[in-house]
DNA sequence: CATTGTCTCGACAACGTTGTCAGGCTCCCG
DNA sequence: CGGGAGCCTGACAACGTTGTCGAGACAATG
């Protein structure tokens, strides 16, 4: 910039005024300084002027993922992006794997980065250690899972309503035994989504056969390898519920490498790619990913330009998409 | 940082050094400051001290990509994330759409926040608005296509030798009318498939046929379209090349709803999801996007890190994955 | 005991920008 | 022709941090 008023015979000061476009400046000066800029190729420092600036702001977000190459995650991510876009800020992005001391070590440098908001995907049980930022005006919206020990902006899905859905669905068809595959059941949404599959059976007044509840199925290979070894038992299941996408995954390749395609009724949580192609189709419980992240992004902005409403809690629903498995029928169909 | 030196009863500058970890720092003051930092929570400011700091770091990489959304994209992301995490550094990340005003505009807010250095995969026909930063000293790497007026480093995949290959595979089973359907012809990767593609017949003797060359299908939905068109004309193909993942995916689709899935050979450029488990089955030609990002992370960071090697341009090996599609025999199998 | 060296520590300036404020100019009015 | 209002412009300080340099304390050396 010093540059730029050498060449144009101007005052730092007034370089600032034209590069920000402040009205008062003379029109054959504004001509001057911006020939100068263009022939320096002049490009602003941007840390340098959200240093100095009176409101503090570097036009940056950070956004604490799940795994960014995950198609949720990276779903999300584009969701807030298109939304920051139209603010003129840019995003930090990273992956927690579900670790917990990766996700504050994350939150933690993009906060030392001093951006302007924060959206969590948070993978621990414990967000108090965000108190002291958000208390000091950091504002903060977490996007899938509420946050814990913290009072704060979040928007999430209706995972028991969907959940509740999908076991009605499959009784609605005749099926009593329906197994429940899960993910980590410390995760907010594992948890919700156990909750609307036991009330449903509650409610339909089937009894409980814990046999066919496995949990903390960390990969899809482990879901294929719990379902095959779930049908392969002595009393199987006749229809299975998986509660999240790589989890269902696992159990398509499981009941494909059985053959069991056209015999085992499947319903999962979450969209999965390509699912009008896969053999055996599958129904799913769909959740709008775009809603949600530009639900959370349109809170997160609300906040940076000074709303002060209450700490809001946003569920959205999710709707059966049916596809031809879910509608197997079982043993006591009608 | 002045509340801790203020609460620790030292200087500015000795807090700063206990922050940084410098040598010559008596033990008990270490101590007072410590606990004096932890009391107030102090986070210190990366921004003011990147301004600072003679090496003017910022510990901040840009990454310009087609669309964080899309698997191929959020697959080199979180290639070029775990590299530089391994370096203490953050990206920031945006989709482009394959449109070059985006990519410049994206571009140019990164460099104006300072980054350390950019990955790009890039849009336009023309990185020359690049140079004057690049001799200044920001490092910049190409990926999965080489930047256009600008000497830059660049990894890229073998795109000609995949697509002959694959279409070698097909002759070899018999076929002769094979169509080539791709994306945007003026993207570097698709110029170089198509070539591969036209290798492959003259080199086997086979005469072209423009009626079977469908090309800037932008979408799964044209290139369904496009293929159910083909298939359906006076002389269809017996075999088809798709040379980009959602250009497969239309195909695959397309097909599909033909009920032709055990009639026409197909193979594919890039991986698709689920691709084990989509019917028809299709063949692929994959190229390894987490090596290739990586590659490029690890070459952006050696620039960062001083090196000044001449230009490098890596291209990175295909190979060809069957699964029982591009293997359906045509009417000229021996 | 004087001198030298080493080890800690702090004062000050600087990074590139913008907020504040004062000064100079022009114009118009009485 | 004096004076007040309004319009441009620049000098200066400041944002939060770190590089430079010098001062003071103390030990080791002759």
């Amino acid at each position: 910039m010093r540059d730029v008023a050498a060449l144009s015979g101007v005052s730092l000061k007034t370089v600032s005024r034209v590069v920000n476009l402040e009205p008062g400046v003379s029109a054959d000066l504004v001509e001057r300084v911006q020939t100068a800029a263009a022939a320096l190729q002049f490009r602003p420092n941007l840390t340098a002027s959200s240093l100095r600036r009176s409101d503090g702001r570097t036009q940056t977000i950070g956004l604490v993922l799940e795994n960014i190459a995950n198609p949720y995650s990276s779903a999300l991510h584009r969701a807030i992006e298109d939304v920051a876009r139209s603010h003129e800020v840019v995003v930090f992005a990273g992956s927690v794997d579900e670790d917990p001391a990766r996700e504050r070590e994350l939150a933690g440098t993009f906060l030392a980065r001093q951006v302007d908001g924060l959206i969590v995907v948070p993978a621990g049980a414990d967000q108090s250690y965000l108190a002291h930022e958000l208390r000091a005006g950091t504002p903060m919206v977490f996007v899938d899972r509420p946050p814990n020990l913290l009072d704060a902006d979040a928007v999430t899905t209706d995972n028991f309503a969907g959940a509740r859905d999908a076991v009605r669905h499959l009784i609605a068809h005749g099926h009593r035994r329906i197994a429940y595959l899960g993910d980590l059941s410390s995760i907010f949404t594992a948890e919700q989504r156990l909750n609307g599959y036991l009330d449903a059976l509650e409610r339909a007044g089937i009894v409980l056969d814990a046999d066919l509840i496995w949990q903390n199925l960390r990969s899809s290979d482990h879901a294929q390898t719990a379902i095959i070894e779930l049908l392969t038992a002595a009393e199987p299941p006749t229809a299975v519920f998986a509660s999240q996408n790589l989890v269902t995954i696992g159990a398509v390749r499981g009941i494909a490498a059985l053959g069991k395609q056209f015999e085992i009724a499947l319903v999962g949580f979450d969209d999965i790619p390509l699912a009008d192609l896969v053999s055996p189709r599958v129904s799913l419980v769909i959740q709008d990913v775009h809603a949600l992240g530009a639900a959370a992004a349109e809170l997160l902005f609300d906040r940076i330009n000074g709303s002060d409403l209450p700490t809001q809690r946003i569920t959205l629903p999710v709707h059966l998409v049916t596809a031809g498995s879910g509608e197997i029928t079982g043993p006591f169909a009608a």
